[in-house]
RNA sequence: GCAGGGUUAGUGAAGUGGUCAAACACAACAGACUGUAAAUCUGUCGGCAUACGCCUUCGAAAGUUCGAAUCUUUCACCCUGCA
């Protein structure tokens, strides 16, 4: 039998890519990878809608639970245990699902981004306590071009570690992937991401937080995501629940906006919508079991 | 009924005679993004125009003025104090 492909979805937030992948994964002998920057920390569960216990015992998923919030995961990171997965999972025979919304993390398995080398803590803290201009100025005298956006500090900081913008990837998927987009009707996703909004609540959103935040720090990487912050502010005092029910759909609208502009550039992806995209993945598959 | 305060672009909110299509924030829309990416950053944001620019706005109407979101009068609605 051939090497099995690797199926990659898709999509902005709550657009159902995980739904997809389990029925997919479970009828095909599949196992899945969540692409999610968010569901690699633990005791993140139900801010970052998780797959559930159930989910987990029905289909093998990778990725989840890899750090503790508050410690270091990068692009980097993911592609390299991404990309070992893959090859297990090839090795047993299954076929490897890439699913998720962290379009860098996708990208960075799909089309092999080589990434330059990683920050020098006490170097990064030294570029990090100087001013924009003053990183500006030094990029002009070291000849190092600056990014896009000359405004995002962040970018300007990688650049100068890099000695460059890095561009350095394959233009085309890596062999055998199939790249899939689940197109969602605009109004409909909106649907869908404020009722996620108001179910998270039910589910117990704020003690999952406030647990969190008094074992994590909550200015930590992880817990900028956009809820968390929210039922901070909450847990403040400064908003009331109604307000960051409200605020969580729209941050949450704003993220899925991201995420289309990210994918909208990839010319390689079949957009679908979710019963054409289980339709056409399980004719690959199919296909595929009897080659 | 009397006295006082208010009514500004999708929302909140500055502006109290010219430099006002009107600060700022939010939302919206578009975009960038290779080791923090649910992050970070950029542009647009009354209408028309690629643009010079033109047009219509600051509760309504009528005035004062060379000139009004800003001053006057009346009307409408809202809030507060006295009745």
């Amino acid at each position: 039998m051939a090497t099995p492909p690797l199926i990659v979805v898709v999509g902005p937030t709550a657009s159902g890519k995980t739904a997809l992948a389990i029925d997919l994964a479970k009828r095909f002998g599949g196992e899945i990878i969540c692409a999610d920057s968010r569901t690699v920390y633990k005791g993140m569960d139900i801010g970052t809608a998780k797959p559930s216990a159930a989910d987990r015992a029905a289909v093998p998923h990778w990725g989840l639970d890899l750090v503790e919030p508050g410690e270091r995961f990068t692009a980097a990171d993911f592609q390299r245990y991404a990309t070992a997965k893959i090859a297990e999972i090839r090795e047993r025979g299954n076929v490897p699902f890439l699913v998720g919304g962290t379009g860098l993390y996708v990208d960075g398995v799909v089309f092999a981004y080589q990434f330059g080398p990683e920050a020098d803590a006490t170097a990064r803290a030294l570029l990090e306590s100087m001013s924009l201009e003053e990183l500006i100025n030094y990029c002009v005298d070291s000849n190092i071009n600056v990014p896009e956006n000359k405004n995002n500090k962040r970018y300007v900081i990688r650049a100068i570690e890099q000695k460059t913008v890095n561009e350095k990837r394959s233009s085309e998927p890596i062999h055998g992937a199939i790249i899939v987009g689940i197109a969602t009707e605009r109004n409909e996703l909106r649907t869908r991401i404020e009722s996620r909004s108001e179910q998270l609540f039910q589910d117990g959103m704020v003690e999952e937080a406030t647990m969190l935040g008094k074992k994590y720090d909550w200015d930590s990487e992880a817990m900028t995501g956009n809820i968390y912050r929210l039922v901070h502010e909450y847990l403040l005092g400064k908003i009331t629940l109604e307000e960051v029910k409200r605020k969580f759909a729209v941050r949450d609208w704003q993220l899925a906006k991201r995420q289309l502009t990210w994918l909208r550039r990839n010319p390689h992806i079949r957009w679908l919508d979710r019963e054409q995209a289980a339709a056409f993945l399980s004719e690959r598959l199919e296909n595929w079991h009897e080659s």
